[in-house]
RNA sequence: GCCGGAGUGGCGAAACAGGCAUACGCGCGUGACUCAAAAUCACGUGAGCUACAACUCGUGGGGGUUCGAGUCCCCCCUCCGGCACCA
C-alpha cells in the first residue's frame, strides 16, 4: 500500500470525481436537494480561515447528502460588485472588472483544492452584464409595479464610503456596517424599493421557516411592529401660515392617555414646522432647525442624552378635551416614525416626562397604578382616571373605546406602525449595477425598454468619490436619448445596492447559462426554494431580509417564484483566535491556512475545521487541535494499512470465518461500528460535525484494539473488513482525498464519493447483555450486567448479589422500585 | 430597558426524549519500543478523603418539582448577540 502523499493524491481524486461527473448536477432529477452556501466576495487575498470553516464543512454536508442518494445541487458563484474592488482601483489604478477577475480565479482555483464539489456549470459572477442586466430587468419589474419609487427623504450618509445607506446597513451604533465610520442624516433624492408594504407577510411567513428562533426574533425586531392609533390634534387658523386651519397627525400607543397630554412636539423635520412658527419664535427654532441637521444618527438616537427642544409659539387643539397645548420641536422625535410628531404625555411616558421638567411644561396624571407604586412617572397600564366619559376604564378598554370614537369622527382611530424603513437601493459609487431609468426634461423619469438592456456599467470613469456618483463623469453614458420622446436626457447616475444582486442569485444559479430571461420558471419552480442554507448570522436583517422581501416582490410584479427563498437555515459559528477574539491584523492572532495546507494537505485542515468546532458556535483556534487531526487521519492509515491483507481475498470466500472464540470482542467491535455510524448519521443531519468525527474516533480506537493479534485478526477477517470499509465511508464527506485514496488502495474499482452512506444493522445494535445503573435512594450504588430485556426481579436479585449494593438493602424495607429497561434500578429504601 | 443565545474538568467540548455527568480530542502522568529523544502503541486522568475499596462533593449562584435534574419551574449573577428617545 503506498504511503499517503497528499501532493499527488489530492489531484488524482479530484481527477476521479470529475471524471465521475460529480461536478455536475441533474436538475430534472426527483430527489434534488438545493443546498446553497452564502456566495463570498471574491477578495484579493488567499482563503481566510473562516472561508474553509464555511466552505469545507458545507461540501462535507453536501457529500454526506450525496452519498445519502440526493441529487445535491450545489453551486458556487461571487456577490462581485461593491467597495472593495473600488477603493482598490482608486488606490492602484487597477480597473475593478480586472481585479475582480483575477481574484475570482484564485478563488475558484483555492475552493477546488479544498475538494469542494461545486458545480462548474452553474456558476454566477454579479458583475457580469450576463448577470447585472437581470438585476435591471428585475429592477424595472418591480418599477412597473409600483415598488421602485425614487423619492425626497432623510437619509443616511456615510461620508467616508460618500455614498448613501440603506438603513439595515447602519450599525445601532449610528455607524457604517462597512467602514465603521459615524453615518450623518441627508435629506436627499434616492430610489427606494417598497418593502414596508410587505412587513406583515414578511412577519408572517416566518411560521413557514425552518430557521434559528434567533434570526427569527432579530428580523421581528427589525420590523418593529407596534399596534397604536393616530390622532389628528387641530391648528388652529391663528397660528397657521395662510389663515388655514392646520391638521398636526401624531401616532400614539397609548391614546388612554390622552387627556394628559399637555404639550405636542414635532420633528425638527416635520413639514409643519415651518407653517406654525410664530414669528417671536422663528430665529430659536431656524437655529434648533440647523443645529439638529448637523448631528448624526449615533448622536441624536443615543439614550442617555439630555433632552433639548424649542417652542414653536403655537398651540393644538386637543380633539378629546378641546383644551390648546403648546406646539414644541425637539429632536427626540425622529421624523422617520410614526407621522413625525406626538402628542407628549408627560405623567406616563418617560421622555416626555424628562423634557416637561426640564422646560417647567405641566404633568397632569391620568392613569392610575392599579398596584399603587406611588412612581413618579407610570407607563405602565392602568385605569383611566380626569378622562371625562372614559374615566375608570382600564388601559385596554379605553384604548378601544377611543379608538372607535376617533374613526366615527374622523380623526384617526387604530393604526399598525412600523420601525422598517423602505429599502434604500440607489449608492453613489461605481462598482455596481446602473439604475435602467433616464431623465428626461420633457417626460420626466423614463424606464429603459426590457429590449434595451444590458445598461451596460461606462469604462470612463474618474473612480475618486466625490459626493455624486463616479458614473457622472462619463459624458458619454450620462447623455442619452429619451427611450420615450426621442429628445435629449441625462441616465440616472446612481447604481444599486450590491444587495440586490445577492436577493435573487440562488434563483439564478439553476439557470445560469439562460441568456434571455433572469430564469425559466419552469426550473424554479422544480429546484426552489433553497432546501438548505447557510451563512452567517450578521446577514439577519440584511441579505435574508431582503431577499424575502424580494421573493414577495417579484410575484407581486407577476413573476412565478417561490414566496419563500430559504426553507431551512443554518448559521455557522466563527473562529476566533487563540486568545479568543475576533481575529484580526491588528489584534495579531490570525491564522493562514496556507502554512497548515501545505504541511499536511487540504483534507487534514478540513478534518480539523470539522472536528474542532461545533459548526454552529465556532469557537478559538488551536495549533494542538491540527496536530490532533493529522494524527488521527495518520492513525487511520496505519490501521488500513495494517488490515491490507484482508482486503486483498474476495469478500464471499471468508463469510463464514469469524470466529466463535472471539465473539464477544468482535460483537463488541459491531456495536461501536454500528450505533456510532447511527449517532454520526443524526449528528450530520443537525450540523455536529464535530460529534460525528468523535464517533470515528471511536470506531478506530475499538478496532485498535483488535490489531494487536494477527491470529485474531486473520479469524475475524469479515468483520474487521467489513468494519473497515464503514469507517472508510463515513470518512469520506469529511477527508475526500484521503478516504478515496484508502479506497483505492485497498482494491476498490468504485469512486467512494459515489458509494452509499452505510446503515446502521439493527442486529449489530442489539446487545445480549446490558449495564444497568443501580441506584439506593436515587443515589448511584453500582452497577450490575443482567441480559437484555431482564425485568425488574432479575435486575434486582443480581443488585443483591454485589455487597455494596446488598448492604444497603438491608438497612432498612424496600418501599419502591423504579425499573428503566436498559437504563437504571432505582431503589428506594425505608 | 426589551428580546434572543450561552455559562459543564487544567483546556476545546459531549450528554438523543428527566435515567450511570464529563463521550471524543488536547494536555498531563505511567509503562512498552529506543543508546536517547521524537513519533508510535498501551494504560490512567473531575475534586476531596484514602493503602485500596467505600464514602462525600460536583454542570454560574439560590430555591423548588421529582424515586431521580446539566436537562423542567421560580428568583438572581455573568458573558455574547440583536433592538432601543420608535411615541
Amino acid at each position: 500500500m503506498k504511503p499517503y502523499d497528499w501532493k499527488s493524491a489530492e489531484p488524482a481524486a479530484r481527477e476521479l470525481w470529475k471524471n465521475a461527473g460529480l461536478y455536475a448536477t441533474n436538475l430534472d432529477a426527483d430527489n434534488l436537494l438545493y443546498i446553497l452556501v452564502m456566495f463570498p466576495y471574491p477578495s484579493g487575498a488567499r482563503l481566510h480561515v473562516g472561508h474553509w470553516f464555511q466552505y469545507s464543512v458545507f461540501d462535507t454536508f453536501c457529500r454526506f447528502k450525496r452519498m445519502q442518494g440526493a441529487e445535491v445541487f450545489q453551486p458556487m458563484g461571487y456577490d462581485a460588485f461593491g467597495l472593495p474592488a473600488e477603493n482598490y482601483a482608486i488606490k492602484t489604478g487597477v480597473p475593478p472588472q480586472q481585479s475582480t477577475a483575477e481574484n475570482i480565479a484564485i478563488s475558484d482555483r483555492q475552493f477546488h483544492e479544498m475538494g469542494a464539489l461545486f458545480d462548474d456549470g452553474h456558476k454566477v459572477t454579479t458583475c457580469e452584464p450576463a448577470y447585472y442586466r437581470w438585476n435591471q430587468y428585475l429592477f424595472l419589474k418591480l418599477y412597473h409595479a409600483g415598488l421602485a419609487y425614487r423619492a425626497q427623504a432623510p437619509v443616511n450618509w456615510c461620508p467616508s464610503c460618500q455614498t448613501v445607506l440603506a438603513n439595515e446597513q447602519v450599525t445601532s451604533d449610528g455607524e457604517c456596517e462597512r467602514c465603521d465610520s459615524a453615518v450623518i442624516q441627508k435629506e436627499l433624492v434616492q430610489w427606494f424599493f417598497r418593502i414596508t408594504r410587505y412587513a406583515d407577510r414578511l412577519l408572517a411567513d416566518m411560521k413557514e421557516l425552518d430557521w434559528p428562533e434567533e434570526t427569527l426574533q432579530m428580523q421581528r425586531n427589525w420590523i418593529g411592529r407596534s399596534e397604536g392609533t393616530e390622532v389628528d390634534f387641530a391648528v388652529p387658523a391663528r397660528y397657521c401660515a395662510g389663515g388655514v386651519e392646520r391638521k398636526l397627525r401624531v401616532y400614539t400607543t397609548r391614546i388612554d392617555t390622552i387627556y394628559g397630554a399637555t404639550f405636542m412636539v414635532l420633528a425638527p423635520e416635520h413639514p409643519l414646522v415651518a407653517q406654525v412658527t410664530q414669528a417671536e419664535q422663528r430665529a430659536a427654532v431656524d437655529a434648533y432647525v440647523a443645529a439638529t441637521r448637523r448631528l448624526t444618527e449615533l448622536d441624536r438616537t443615543a439614550t442617555q442624552r439630555d433632552k433639548t427642544g424649542v417652542f414653536t409659539g403655537a398651540y393644538a387643539r386637543n380633539p378629546l378635551t378641546g383644551e390648546e397645548v403648546p406646539i414644541w420641536i425637539a429632536d427626540y422625535v425622529l421624523a422617520s416614525y410614526g407621522h413625525g410628531a406626538i402628542m407628549a404625555v408627560p405623567a406616563h411616558d418617560e421622555r416626555d416626562h424628562a423634557f416637561a421638567l426640564k422646560f417647567g411644561l405641566p404633568i397632569v396624571e391620568v392613569i392610575r397604578d392599579p398596584d399603587e407604586r406611588g412612581q413618579e412617572c407610570f407607563t405602565g397600564p392602568g385605569i383611566m382616571m380626569s378622562s371625562g366619559a372614559y374615566s375608570g376604564l382600564t388601559t385596554a378598554a379605553g384604548k378601544q373605546a377611543l379608538d372607535a370614537w376617533l374613526a366615527a369622527h374622523g380623526l384617526g382611530g387604530a393604526a399598525v406602525s412600523y420601525r422598517l424603513r423602505d429599502w434604500l437601493i440607489s449608492r453613489q459609487r461605481y462598482w455596481g449595477t446602473p439604475i435602467p431609468i433616464v431623465h428626461c426634461p420633457r417626460c420626466g423619469e423614463v424606464p429603459l425598454g426590457v429590449d434595451q438592456l444590458p445598461l451596460l456599467l461606462p469604462e470612463d470613469v474618474a473612480f475618486r468619490p466625490h459626493g455624486s456618483s463616479p458614473l457622472e463623469t462619463s459624458e458619454r453614458f450620462m447623455n442619452t436619448e429619451c427611450p420615450r420622446c426621442g429628445g435629449a436626457a441625462r441616465r440616472d447616475p446612481d447604481t444599486m445596492d450590491t444587495f440586490v444582486c445577492s436577493s435573487w442569485y440562488f434563483l439564478r444559479y439553476p439557470c445560469a447559462q439562460l441568456s434571455d430571461r433572469p430564469f425559466d420558471e419552469d426550473v424554479i419552480r422544480r429546484v426552489t426554494p433553497v432546501d438548505i442554507y447557510v451563512g452567517g448570522k450578521e446577514h439577519a436583517t440584511m441579505h435574508l431580509l431582503y431577499a424575502r422581501f424580494l421573493m414577495k416582490a417579484l410575484r407581486d410584479a407577476g413573476c412565478d417564484v417561490p414566496h419563500e427563498p430559504f426553507k431551512r437555515l443554518i448559521h455557522q459559528g466563527m473562529i476566533l483566535g487563540a486568545n479568543s477574539q475576533k481575529m484580526s491584523k491588528s489584534r495579531g492572532n490570525t491564522v493562514d491556512p496556507d502554512v497548515f495546507v501545505q504541511v499536511h494537505g487540504a483534507d487534514v485542515f478540513r478534518f480539523y475545521m470539522l472536528f474542532g468546532f461545533d459548526f454552529q458556535a465556532g469557537g478559538p483556534w488551536s495549533d494542538d487541535g491540527i496536530r490532533a487531526s493529522a494524527a488521527f487521519l495518520a492513525r487511520v492509515q496505519r490501521l488500513v494499512e495494517s488490515v491490507e491483507d484482508l482486503f486483498a481475498v474476495p469478500a464471499d470466500s471468508a463469510a463464514a470465518s469469524d470466529a466463535p472464540e472471539d465473539r464477544a470482542e468482535i460483537s463488541a467491535l459491531l456495536y461501536v461500528l454500528h450505533s456510532g455510524l447511527q449517532s454520526a448519521t443524526r449528528d450530520l443531519e443537525r450540523f455536529h460535525f464535530n460529534t460525528a468525527a468523535a464517533r470515528m474516533m471511536e470506531i478506530t480506537n475499538e478496532l485498535y484494539k483488535l490489531m494487536g493479534d494477527p491470529a485474531r485478526k486473520a479469524r475475524n477477517a469479515v468483520s474487521i473488513r467489513s468494519a473497515v470499509e464503514i469507517l472508510m465511508r463515513m470518512l469520506s464527506p469529511f477527508a475526500p482525498h484521503f478516504a478515496e485514496h484508502l479506497w483505492r488502495e485497498t482494491g476498490h474499482a468504485s469512486v467512494l464519493a459515489r458509494e452509499p452512506w452505510p446503515v446502521p444493522d439493527a442486529r449489530c445494535l442489539a446487545r445480549n447483555t446490558v449495564a444497568v445503573a443501580v441506584q439506593i435512594n436515587g443515589k448511584l450504588r453500582g452497577t450490575v450486567e443482567v441480559e437484555a430485556g431482564a425485568n425488574e426481579e432479575v435486575v434486582l436479585a443480581a443488585a443483591r448479589q454485589q455487597s455494596n449494593i446488598a448492604r444497603y438493602l438491608e438497612a432498612g424495607a424496600v418501599a419502591k422500585v423504579i425499573h428503566v429497561p436498559g437504563k437504571i434500578l432505582n431503589v428506594i429504601v425505608r
